[in-house]
DNA sequence: GGTCGTGTTGCATTCGCAGTCAATTCTCAA
DNA sequence: TTGAGAATTGACTGCGAATGCAACACGACC
């Protein structure tokens, strides 16, 4: 039977194995090796056919395809320096025991070789990746970019590298998953919500799982948070002694745990103040529906809100846009608007928006101290931190 | 001998390996083995120690270690259906010949055990990772974002994933790049700056690399890009042609390449035109360069300009904002202002940005297939796409 | 010189899976 | 019923690095 088709004909490095090449590295025969160290190869690496990927017209031994010379092993390395592959692997290891001297000889000809350590083959033996799986949903979201930005950093710190998977619609979660569990990730980072059966799937191979900014209701899990209901709650408070009485509040979706939150404070602290009935209208978080949201508020008010409380910052820009070149309305003179986030943009002279900002990278801090505390330690408990958010007083909302 | 203490004990289900269980799963010994098929296991796995998951007290037979059992490999499954690893192996590999029956048989034990083909192993002898890399600098940019989604979804249909290196600033590249190496990704997008002395280090190591939105001066790359000089020409001549004289330019860092090329299209047009001495200042891309540079740009000059262009969005919407709040211009009555990118901001009505938008979405496609291309095939020589960008025409500016 | 301790290095094995080759079973026509 | 060919399945090896153990080297000290 021929030769069955390769399935990546164009890396391998080509069919046959020279006899003199074993390709572990290992001395054959009965015994006639210099016993003491390995052969000093002649420079460089040992003859071999010749490189394919230089190969003239006639060269062809096989089909066409172009094998690359194969990439530098720990053999290569140990033959070019006459020491063993062992050797070589604890070269490149910080706490090995290996002499100044052979750690000198060895990066030299790994130098020489173009040899970089191969990370997968390590986590085959190891079993640790050093990889984190990111969940994260809308990356065009203003928010995530950043949340995303300070957990690469934290990531680093701890000597981990992020694989990305950015969702698309909060769909489709179960394909994504299965790659997550395939690339053996250390721990997952999910800014995306999961059901029980997909963080059981998780969970079921021991990784270690932490949420942010979301949380699971009925299941205790490892989550950081900015504290919804303080901030919410404080800012209602302040608006409601400015003397603002009428508000609306464009929520986000129903499913978003930590929106929902955001809402039920407001609510909430509205009802201690003595203010009933407030309208609620619900958004995606997106600034048209912040646009919306605000017709929609007028619209079903008897009259019409003098403050709106946002669900996060870019519907609360989209609000003002809204009021202002729609409605006519002057903010803060006419109607007051705040959010919740602090983006970047909330701070443009436009805006000046009234927020509560994150505090992400602390979050983005604690997400990967609570998520490597489980790595190495996958008995802890689930824990849930929140972090007191900070309000930042623009001037998208009078407060005297 | 003695059986050697096991590499990684934590994870080892046990000390020992009952004697029918070889660990490869070989079958030893003479031949008084069923000759037809496997040993069909009791249920689950076979018998082992307890787990010492849930150790008792008594039950220390290694020190303090939490063992939690080990993920299912393809030998168990194979263990628990009955059949070879080799089965098993080609029942999760689409084009691999098994029957149904196999597949079936095969997935059903695969999920009583809660397994999930491991990639890292397969990466290891197929010598492919099925990892792209991406650099990228400025994440919470606005612009990147987008571009990160867009990659990201393309990634998936060509079924990578995305190992994501969000680079500080552009400095100490190299750690990353030594990381990128290690990881064997099968290939790199780049959206940050390389020196040579980098790119060469990547392709040493036959890995192919395409620029996003960049490419290198002196030498030939893979790279995909939107049309600067098109776009910046088209844009100048409206402007022109609606009667504008005076321009000021607020630009990148002379660094960037596509920066430059955007500012040398805008001059040298304007120099055709017959419009000279043109005023141009550097900025970061930021929102501040934006605001900061229309300062700039009417100090220096005889007379303030009556049109700026900025090298992208942000600093136009810096521009804008300083325009109207500090300078109590009104634009585009007073000052016109365009940018270039197109990011989501640009159309909020408070800004309503005339630009030039990029047609990310296609450029990551473009970007991936150049990319894939390459993997698949290593000879191919370097190419650079250059996609037209599509001006939108917004409010920011008086253009008749 | 001998003994012990410390530090360095090599050997052999292992991680989990894919692919090769050979053996076996199945299919269908003669 | 048999044989040829196709389809399916199994045994075995190796991808590249880490690591327990053993062997060795060197020095200090008695």
């Amino acid at each position: 039977m021929r030769a069955r088709t390769r399935v990546q004909p164009a890396l391998q490095s080509g069919g046959r194995v020279a006899p003199w090449q074993n390709s572990r590295g290992k001395l054959q025969g009965s015994g006639l090796v210099t016993p003491k160290k390995y052969p000093m190869p002649s420079r460089k690496a040992p003859p071999r056919p010749p490189a394919a990927s230089r190969r003239k017209k006639g060269t062809v031994d096989r089909p066409a395809e172009v094998p690359a010379t194969r990439r530098a092993t720990s053999y290569d390395v140990a033959r070019l320096a006459g020491v063993s592959q062992s050797a070589v692997s604890r070269c490149f290891q910080p706490g090995a025991s290996a002499s100044e001297k052979l750690r000198v000889r060895v990066r030299r000809a790994a130098a020489a070789l173009g040899y970089t350590p191969n990370a997968i083959a390590r986590s085959l033996i190891t079993r640790r990746s050093n990889l984190i799986a990111v969940l994260i949903s809308n990356l065009t979201n203003l928010y995530y970019p950043e949340v995303l930005s300070e957990l690469s950093a934290q990531a680093t710190i701890h000597d981990e590298r992020i694989l990305l998977f950015a969702v698309p619609q909060e769909s489709d979660i179960d394909n994504t998953l299965d790659q997550v569990l395939r690339y053996q990730v250390d721990g997952v980072v999910s800014a995306v919500r999961l059901s029980p059966a997909q963080l059981e799937a998780i969970e079921r191979r021991h990784i270690p799982v932490v949420f942010f900014n979301r949380y699971m209701r009925d299941r205790p899990v490892n989550s950081v948070c900015c504290d919804q209901v303080d901030g919410a709650r404080a800012l209602v408070m302040r608006l409601f002694n400015a003397g603002h009485r009428r508000f609306g509040v464009i929520a986000g979706p129903k499913d978003s745990v930590v929106g929902e939150e955001r809402l039920r404070a407001t609510v909430e602290t509205l009802d201690e103040l003595g203010v009933r009935g407030t309208p609620v209208v619900r958004g995606g978080y997106d600034y048209e529906s912040g646009a919306k949201g605000i017709h929609e508020l007028i619209r079903v008010g008897r009259k019409p809100p003098q403050v709106v409380v946002c669900s996060n910052d870019v519907m609360a820009i989209g609000c003002m846009d809204a009021a202002r070149f729609e409605l006519n309305l002057r903010v803060p003179e006419n109607l007051s608007v705040v959010g919740f986030d602090g983006v970047g943009p909330s701070t443009w002279a436009s805006y000046e928006l009234t927020t509560i900002r994150q505090p992400i990278h602390r979050m983005a801090e604690a997400t990967l101290t609570l998520l490597m505390d489980r790595v190495s330690n996958p008995g802890l408990p689930p824990e849930k931190r929140v972090l007191a958010g900070q309000i930042v007083l623009g001037k998208s909302a009078r407060l005297d």
